[in-house]
Parts: structure tokens; sequence; C-alpha cells
DNA sequence: CGCATTGTTCAATAGTTCTTGAACCAATTG
DNA sequence: CAATTGGTTCAAGAACTATTGAACAATGCG
């Protein structure tokens, strides 16, 4: 038996990813600050760990907001020894809910300043 | 002087709509059901009023969500009497979040049954 | 005017969400 | 094995959300 810490979380199947619960999780700024960051180096690695999000919040309240991203099916949590490497479900959100990923992301970017997207956080080439 | 429950309602200038307040409001199953049945018949008619929407919920509770949606710039309300009709501000919003909306109302329409999106409805022709 | 119609506002309540710190778990390293 | 690293889980509190019914406001009509 694997130990229960060590396992890969559940995440829900692409039929299961509801419209209601994505844009709630969008919806909150950190949350949109870990989507837009996966996002905006997608073209260096599809993926990031826990550790390269906490300029945004402590690491229990990280761990909280990776949780509701997942059980919403916006992301995807890969288990690595102590390591745990998310990326965005990026297919299944476009087969579900066609645009609405990138239109999110871009609407973001625009106001990526406002929004505090940032901050702090240098795991991202500014462009 | 105006009488206050005639005046119309604010709202906020296109370039003070932000992201995570429209989402949110598109994440509730209500709201989103008003947004949808305004985007539906918007070949129509541009506008509905408020006992349109009665087969979604009570009247107060509109009420509270109509000032949620006016409120992060969704909706826009123009009182005529004692009648307010509400149309969706598709170009604040395409301007803002380019996308965004037809993203959303599209995705919504793909799951109207599972979403229980024109329960009793009949302000809004079936295809 | 008196009354119906259309919606809003208020108060109360149940439930939910975010945040924090402490405790914990598993894997790695010395 | 002990200590460290990387994250999760738990418990508790503050703040917010949705919902309800009753009271209210403004208009329209006989």
């Amino acid at each position: 038996m694997i130990p229960a810490m060590s396992r890969t979380p559940l995440h829900p199947a692409r039929e299961q990813i509801e419209l209601p619960m994505v844009l709630d999780c969008l919806s909150d700024p950190i949350r949109l600050a870990i989507v837009y960051q996966l996002a905006r180096q997608e073209h260096v690695s599809s993926e990031l760990c826990c550790g390269d999000f906490y300029a945004l919040s402590g690491k229990s309240n990280l761990a909280y907001h990776f949780a509701k991203l997942r059980e919403c099916g916006l992301m995807q949590t890969r288990v690595a020894g102590t390591n745990r490497f998310m990326r965005l479900r990026r297919e299944d959100l476009e087969a579900r809910f066609p645009g609405l990923l990138d239109a999110v992301i871009n609407s973001a970017a625009k106001d990526a300043d406002r929004l505090q997207l940032l901050s702090g956080c240098d795991a991202v080439d500014a462009d």
C-alpha cells in the first residue's frame, strides 16, 4: 500500500469539469495569479512546483488554493519525491470550454499590474 | 430632485470593470443563468426585465443578484416606469476582456441541461 | 384617491470561504 | 538514525455570500 501522502491526489475526469467551479476558482486573485504564472512560462516548462509560488502567500494557504485548483479541474499535480509538480489541464479545458482559458489569461495579462499577478515573482520571464 | 428609487442605479465605468469580480459574478448558477438568458435572446431584444427571471428565484433574491451583476459591470439597468430593463454590457466587456463573455456563454450553452440554465423559462426561444 | 404592479431594501440566518499557525507526513541527506 | 526539505492537513476565527420574508418605494390605472 502506497502511503497516503505520496499518492497522486484525485483529479476530476474531463467530463466532470464544471463551468461554475472553474469560474469561481479563477475569480480568486491568488488562484488567478497561480494560473497566470503557470501559463506564462509554459514555453519554458509546463510544470512548476509549490515553492515557485511562495511570493503569493504562505505554504498552507497555497496548499489550500492548489487543492481548489485541482478539484475544479484547472490543474494537475504530479508527485515526484518530495516535490509536487503542477501543470494546467489545457487540453481538457479547451475541450470542455473552448477559448475560455486563453480569454481569461489574456484578460489577466492586460491587467497584470492592477491584479498584482507577478508581485515578487522570479519564476517567470518578464517580456 | 428625482426620487431615489426611480434613478438609474450606478454602474462602473468601462475601465473600472475588474476581471476577478466578473468571474466571481459568473460563477454563481443563478447569475450565470441570468446572463445566459440575456445573451440567448439578444437577437429578439437586447433587454429583459426582472419579471422575466422569476423562474430562477424569488423577487428579492433576484434583486440581490441583479445588483451584483450591475456592480461588476456585466449588466446595465435602465429604469422605465415601474420596470427596470437589463441588458448585457457587451461592448464594454469585449473591450476589457476580448472573447471572454462569448467563451463563457458558449461553454454554458454546451452544458445548458446540466446547469439548469433554462428551467421553466419561456422568455427564450428553444432552438 | 385607492389599489395593483414592479422592484428594491432591510434584517436575520445558515452556510461558505479565506487565512493563519501548529502539527504532521514522506522522502532525502548526512 | 537524526535533521532537513517540501508539502499537506487540521482547527479556529473573521469575513463574506446566498436566501428568505416582510416592509417599503414608485408608478400606473380604475
